[in-house]
DNA sequence: TTGGAGTAATCAATCGATTGATTAAATTTG
DNA sequence: CAAATTTAATCAATCGATTGATTACTCCAA
């Protein structure tokens, strides 16, 4: 059945992703990944050609996604930059809850420089998020709504290297702002928006021109 | 000879740091590390006892260099609480450079749940940097030079969060900047001024009183 | 100074366990 | 039946760890 057999690769492809988003790639092992999803190991090889093949699997599945998210701003022209910049702050919050396991693997991967050719699908991914995001604030430097010696990149640094830090060690985070953002409840109710306040606050005091700033 | 096998068990440190940060954990074989080390593979058991016992190895040693830096700061009383700040962010952006492969290990580690043990030591070895800056942060807002309502536990999420954002992902990071951050001189001479800049404006636009600002 | 006993360091070889992958047979599906 | 799917069994390779033998070194007595 075809409608069947994609259920299962998803299925499969869900418990991949929180799998090798825990224990890293080398530390998951196929009978590790085949035993949680309760289905036989050859199974993998048989979908996916092999673990690495997987792990791309991952990864292809959720670039459709990216994509779809990156159009959604597009070329909006009936609102100011910083009005895109806070549209994107909270598309982007929003993934602090609902990708968790995903961001988590996507960043593990890219700090390590071996397996080259996915790391460059990772990169690629990356960039096209990146230039997005670089495209709003040069067009808000541009109209004059922007200061003109904001650094884009760094910025664009702060609001992904934030957020991963928050959700990428949830020990830590947790332990520092005294509530369990394991609990999924928690991480929508206070931590989403605790960041999503903030990014808008330190962003907006740093890009803004003076004259554009409430007297606060 | 005692001071030789020092040598010796710290140039295996050296070596087990790098390659630990370049592979993560179970990437990284114990043949591998004792081949790049030039030593026999058993001596790794000799000295450490483990594998986890070599990785623990690597943490205990750092944590008494991560001592001394925290006190660096200390209690003086000469300076403002932002100069705090700001002496604070040369301090960190210097281990940009100095403890690359450390850093990215340290997160790496932070991002997985296993390995309990070891992963409640190096969130308290986190939580010791954390709750300096907090001190700092807190500082400033009781003697009226920062602003009341400023998140210091998100403040904290981005020092850290944007250094590690740009570090731990040197492919990105070198793609997005236009220069190759692999190599040390770029490094020293681009990146890291870059960032302390950064981060002097970002947060001084975010934490101090408006009165207090030049107009820019 | 020399020789040998005792300790520390190093080595090659190998252990059982686990890894990712493959096979051929069994089962299900259309 | 034929094709697609699923299973248990097994493959070679590699993992971390350990062994016993060997070398390098220290120290003290003669």
């Amino acid at each position: 059945m075809e409608k069947e057999k994609i259920d299962k690769k998803d299925h499969i492809l869900d418990v991949a992703e929180r799998v090798f988003s825990e224990l890293g790639f080398d530390g998951a092992s196929t009978r590790t990944i085949s035993g949680e999803a309760g289905v036989n190991m050859a199974m993998l090889n048989y979908y996916f050609g092999s673990k690495e093949g997987l792990f791309l699997a991952i990864f292809k599945r959720k670039m459709i996604w990216f994509q779809e998210q990156l159009g959604i701003l597009g070329n909006d022209e009936t609102i100011s930059s910083w009005e895109k910049i806070e549209k994107y702050l909270e598309l982007y919050t929003k993934r602090v809850v609902s990708n968790n396991c995903f961001q988590k693997l996507l960043h593990q991967e890219l700090s390590m420089q071996r397996r080259g050719e996915l790391s460059d699908h990772i990169t690629d991914i990356m960039l096209k998020n990146v230039s997005e995001v670089k495209k709003l604030l040069q067009e808000g430097i541009n109209n004059g709504e922007f200061r003109k010696d904001i650094d884009s990149e760094m910025v664009i640094a702060t609001i992904y290297g934030t957020k991963n830090f928050l959700v990428n060690s949830p020990q830590l985070t947790s332990k520092v702002l005294g509530y369990d953002i394991h609990v999924d409840s928690v991480l929508e109710e206070h931590l989403k928006p605790r960041v999503e306040t903030y990014l808008k606050t330190l962003l907006k005091s740093y890009l803004l021109n003076e004259h554009d700033k409430p007297s606060k």
